[in-house]
DNA sequence: ACATGTGAACTGCTTCACAGCG
DNA sequence: CGCTGTGAAGCAGTTCACATGT
């Protein structure tokens, strides 16, 4: 049974994905090391999980190891890209060329792994016309009649708050399936539409609910 | 009983500690627009989660609303920011100087509930004393000896990947308990540290998951 | 002998449904 | 009567443990 067949029997919960991500980054690590095999259980090690879990992760689409052995480095490497579509390159558009967006772009190879930005654009007339990292920025007037001749795969929505919810209404009206959002808020998109959010507020207030929550001595 | 005496009786879902965020938020955006109070039905509606979810989140902590009624929107707000530990201001240290850090600091009013930049370091000549958002950068040498004295609560790590695990060692060592990461690397530290990663790549990655994973028609 | 692959058991989060109370 | 608060049921994700294959 191939790996996408298999993909799409089941739901793959999200923690899955997450964990497949962190593996990928380990193979690839070990991959430039030269290694030729990996067990389950060194995975494991490095991502804070269990041999059983790693296993499980990788039965949801097939069989990729030799009992007794452990994992071909290279081969679980192609199949994990495979299954997480990054052996394709995916056309990504920037929303909102701030400080975030800037920050994105040089993020430690940030777009090496199958992302090209075909796009950046904002409503500023500051902006608009000003290179940006290879590009020129775009009035975002024009980003309905970009997106039907150029077909972007994937949003970044790094525009302020207030604005976020109806960028994202447009994004979504033409046709952009894949949304990863900076601003914020919570964001209203219907089901056939993938938004995952990168709330950095929220991650501190639960920094926040950690310190005041961990085992007072005494 | 108290919040902070039931917090502690169980240990509460990261799940749980998000949505709390996440109803923070809209209680003060109603606060804000003068609402008196508000139903678990409605907070649920905006969050995307059912209003039994709202309830449970929120009964582990005490019964703060009213049968019939719902919650008094300034009052729930109130005790939201005590359980998050938000009543107070947290000292948080940024370590990395670069485009993140700083679109960081001016992310919509990113620091706006509880958390206070005390230090920015960096360990590059070229930055350190240079002015950086009303602070002058530090040069990351002092890390240790600063710490000491002056007991920041979180650490926002926004070094190179390949420095991060070296940084964050110094960083647990001189005994910071709370760390945001946005180096895209996994990081190890100790079971009483709490570490928080921010990676985009990864997120990316979920996306073109679930891009390649859609009922494809036909 | 050793590490994978996987049903079965388990754990814990979510949803249900209704008693309780304003 | 309406909405909360919460045990109980349901479900999903994790861990266990062992049969399987090399």
């Amino acid at each position: 049974m191939n790996s996408q067949a298999r993909a799409r029997l089941k739901r793959i919960a999200e923690s899955t994905v997450r964990r497949l991500s962190l593996y990928l980054r380990f193979l690839e690590d070990f991959e430039q090391r030269g290694l030729e095999t990996i067990s389950s259980d060194e995975l494991a090690r490095r991502g804070g999980t269990t041999s059983a879990q790693v296993r499980k992760d990788l039965s949801f689409f097939g069989s990729f190891g030799k009992r007794g052995l452990g994992y071909s480095v290279p081969e679980l490497t192609t199949r994990i890209r495979e299954i997480m579509g990054l052996a394709q390159t995916w056309r990504v558009i920037i929303v909102g060329a701030g400080k975030i967006g800037a920050a994105l772009a040089q993020y430690g190879g940030f777009f090496q792994r199958g992302f090209h930005i075909t796009a950046v654009y904002d409503n500023s007339p500051n902006k608009i016309g000003k290179p940006w990292d290879s590009h020129v920025i775009r009035d975002v007037r024009f980003l309905e009649r970009d997106t039907a001749a150029e077909r972007p795969d994937i949003a970044v929505l790094t525009v302020p708050a207030e604005a976020a919810q109806a960028t994202l209404d447009r994004i979504v009206k033409a046709g952009i399936k894949a949304v990863l959002n900076f601003a914020p808020v919570q964001l209203q998109a219907p089901p056939d539409v993938t938004v995952r959010s990168v709330n950095m507020a929220m991650e501190l207030e639960g920094l926040s609910f950690a310190l005041i929550n961990r085992d007072q001595p005494g």
